[in-house]
DNA sequence: AGCCCATTAGTCATACTTGACTAATCAAGA
DNA sequence: TCTTGATTAGTCAAGTATGACTAATGGGCT
């Protein structure tokens, strides 16, 4: 038999959506981009490569329905199959933890390699940004039905504030230690050692 | 002019590596996936054609060296428009929130469409791993000078140790409405409405 | 002597992602 | 009336990432 194509967090979210209600591919985008963009973070063309693959192995079903004399839609369709995928998908989301990779650990990894001051400084930035993030924190528009939408993002809202709470310490931590006899004498531009 | 390359983490990783020290390619691999692995994820394939993008721009060189009669060895060094890069790579990233997207969160949007005990257990099963990875975490070996392996690792551990928090958290405060009627009635499977 | 594994170097086909683009209809403002 | 922007459909080229593969040497084990 064929391999078994491997599905990923992209299949479910797209089954999600529509399992929620039979979408047309205008409706999918239009909704992962605008009332779970920060939840979620998926491109047109991505999504389409994804319907498609979705269709062939008979997860989702495709209508046409003309309205007016607009261009036809395309209405997707999840099928029973697909509900079974997307039960099994959901579950094992929900019980899997993430291998986090933070982009922003690879410049703490390296921070030596700034003087000290420069290094806080720029820290210090960071954390201007995640204080404003926080504070501006606009709840989603509410949402219709079985999307808990709040739950994502009242998780992001948490792990963002231990993030700013971490970096807040770390600063504080770095600039005691400033304070004492240089740690690292080379940390300024040092070619050919 | 050419329109000037987009250079992200995985330059700043390189460019990282090398300003600790000129390597060849079988040592860069063999230090990000044994001693980064924690902090960044890059494989071989990946590291390579980076190298040439960064070679190409002038941003390292290559020396060969012959030992014995080994194959011979590619050494990369940094040049010095090489430093000047790093320095920026740096100093951004280290400045600049990334926005975070997670993939388990795409779960937690679509909890309601599972019945309330099974997402529960799901959930439970998450957090037993993320106690796991807690309690296991395995302190980095030591590492010589400038390399801050620490810090990073830090906040990997400071920021699982908030998303375990708001896990059990949540899952209390799930359980605790679970006992109130249900306030999703259509929580079971309902094919056709 | 002979065999296997680690070291050292990459390459390549494949898959995934996405910015940019094309096309047509209709409602509303100028 | 004409133009513009939203709605609806995608496609395609170009870039990125990576699993799987090839090749050669040398040290150590049987």
């Amino acid at each position: 038999m064929p391999k078994t194509t491997t599905w990923d967090e992209r299949a479910l979210l797209l089954l999600g959506v529509l399992t929620t209600q039979s979408q047309h591919g205008y409706q999918i985008n239009d909704f992962i981009e605008n009332r779970l963009c920060r939840v979620a973070d998926m491109k047109k063309a991505t999504a389409y490569a994804q319907l498609d693959r979705l269709h062939a192995a008979g997860m989702i079903e495709i209508e046409i329905a003309q309205v007016g004399n607009r261009p036809p839609r395309k209405v997707y369709s999840i099928t029973e199959p697909g509900r079974a995928l997307f039960h099994d998908l959901l579950a094992t989301n929900l019980a899997t933890v993430e291998a986090p990779a933070f982009a922003g650990d690879i410049g703490l990894m390296f921070m030596n390699h700034l003087p000290r001051a420069e290094a806080i400084a720029a820290l210090r930035r960071r954390l201007a940004q995640l204080d404003t993030l926080i504070a501006n924190q606009p709840m989603p528009p509410p949402h219709g039905g079985k999307l808990n939408l709040d739950l994502a993002v009242d998780h992001i809202v948490a792990v963002r504030r231990a993030d700013r709470d971490w970096l807040a310490t770390t600063i504080d931590r770095l600039e005691a230690e400033a304070t004492l006899p240089n740690p690292h004498p080379q940390a300024a531009a040092n070619p050919l050692s």
